[in-house]
DNA sequence: ACAATAGCAG
DNA sequence: CTGCTATTGT
């Protein structure tokens, strides 16, 4: 059978709440190390993958491996029945149909349980871009959040270029033009820092409708991660403090002055 | 005449919303001992019931009995007029057509009065079910509000099972199978309390939808309390602190393998 | 009428 | 974390 608990249940609430509107339904990868979710968005224009360390819950077991399917939306509305400060217990039969989450109270005086059906989905699992980026930076997350849905207000598309001084957002259309530069922060204030790792500078541009999809993991991390290389996929990454991350995947949109 | 000063006038308000969404209109009958008002919902399926005493006003006065039929979306558009700290008074002459709104703002610099036309309504007195029940649940009205609510999200349904340990309400549908457990308290905490007063079990099952217009009495109380028997109408009670109470009275759902 | 959202107070 | 308010969209 497979069982994992989780006392802080406002977790998981945030990782649907991160991943339900980029995904109708998805595939839960149950292993003995932990639990893992890989898809491509329902348009598919960006990937999705989420990962939580078998270590990161409070019990853990897997007695075999299962994919289990599931409608996203019905499962956030279930986690939506769970209080935020309830204990979160997923189970299933090996060999079920079904799975239940149970949510427990704090003091244990209200136990609730709520049973969905699995479905079977196409298995597509898709290779992840490769590792080595030309430009790494951490920030913020909420500035991150701030920032794209301010200049997704301009236009529907985000440029962000960097360079070893800073990192540079911008955007433009009707109303005008809108430039954020970030500088790479001296004070090493943690979960406050800007910090730039850089090999070349890099400028890339964006869906903002995208971004502004995957900034809804923002409660789950303070500091949000951008891998960006050339031509490649920008990588937007939330680490889940002791459970995991949460990363998004978005091809940059190819300059229309190159055709 | 008839004369009704509330300091705390937010409870009437709060009266307002929550009968107003069941009711279109309905007629207020007006004696020495207090206020009170019965009516089936406009549907005809759920029964009514607010009674205000003579006691719980801050001045009360009518000289003869009288029933002021009203408009009860009119009324609640009016009583929005009131904020929230404002002193209310209702006014009608003995004879008249009209009644009289008057809000003061709690330092007397703001003064608003409101007339709104009384009109004739079929007279349809109900007797209430009886007063035996087989079961009399007690608990935080936030908690019963907040079930309703999640456990709509699964069906038309709910399903209410009572028994000396505990009760259990249940739901499913489409989305999938919901089943919540409340344990009686055994720590008295005043407020937070599940007392369960229990003749006999019973398991009932209610339209959702009308529990979820149940609800809306919320603020008017911390705790409300559940009476059921078999096959008789559930009754859903709010005591309205140092003023009376409201209650909702709606017949279980046949057992359709009863047919 | 309801749900979702945001912002703020306790 | 909860409550309340306000606001919005469906």
């Amino acid at each position: 059978m497979f069982e994992a608990r989780l006392v802080k249940g406002s977790l998981l609430k945030n990782v649907l709440d991160a991943i339900k509107d980029l995904l109708k339904q998805a595939s839960w990868d149950c292993a003995d190390s932990g639990i893992q979710l890989q898809a491509m968005d329902n348009s598919h224009v960006s990937l999705v993958s989420v990962n939580l360390k078998a270590e990161g819950f409070d019990k853990y077991r897997c007695d075999r491996n299962l994919i289990m399917g599931m409608d996203l939306s019905s499962m956030s509305k279930i986690l939506k029945c769970a209080a935020n400060d309830d204990i979160i217990t997923m189970k299933a039969q090996d060999n079920a149909d079904t799975v239940t989450f149970m949510f427990e109270s704090p003091n244990q005086e209200k136990v609730s349980d709520y049973e969905m059906k699995l479905m079977n989905l196409d298995q597509e699992h898709l290779g992840i871009p490769e590792t080595e980026y030309a430009c790494v930076v951490k920030m913020p997350s909420s500035e991150f959040a701030r920032i794209c849905r301010d200049l997704s207000n301009f236009g529907e598309s985000i440029c962000i270029a960097c360079t070893k001084e800073g990192i540079k957002f911008c955007a433009s259309g009707d109303i005008g033009t809108a430039n954020i530069k970030l500088a790479q922060t001296s004070s090493v204030e943690k979960g406050e820092a800007v910090i730039i790792d850089l090999q070349e500078p890099v400028t890339l541009t964006f869906s903002s409708h995208y971004l502004n999809m995957f900034i809804k993991a923002t409660p789950l991390s303070p500091q949000v991660s951008l891998s960006m290389s050339p031509e490649v996929p920008l990588v937007v990454e939330y680490n889940i403090p002791d459970l995991g991350q949460i990363q998004y995947f978005l091809a940059p949109k190819i300059d229309e002055s190159d055709s």
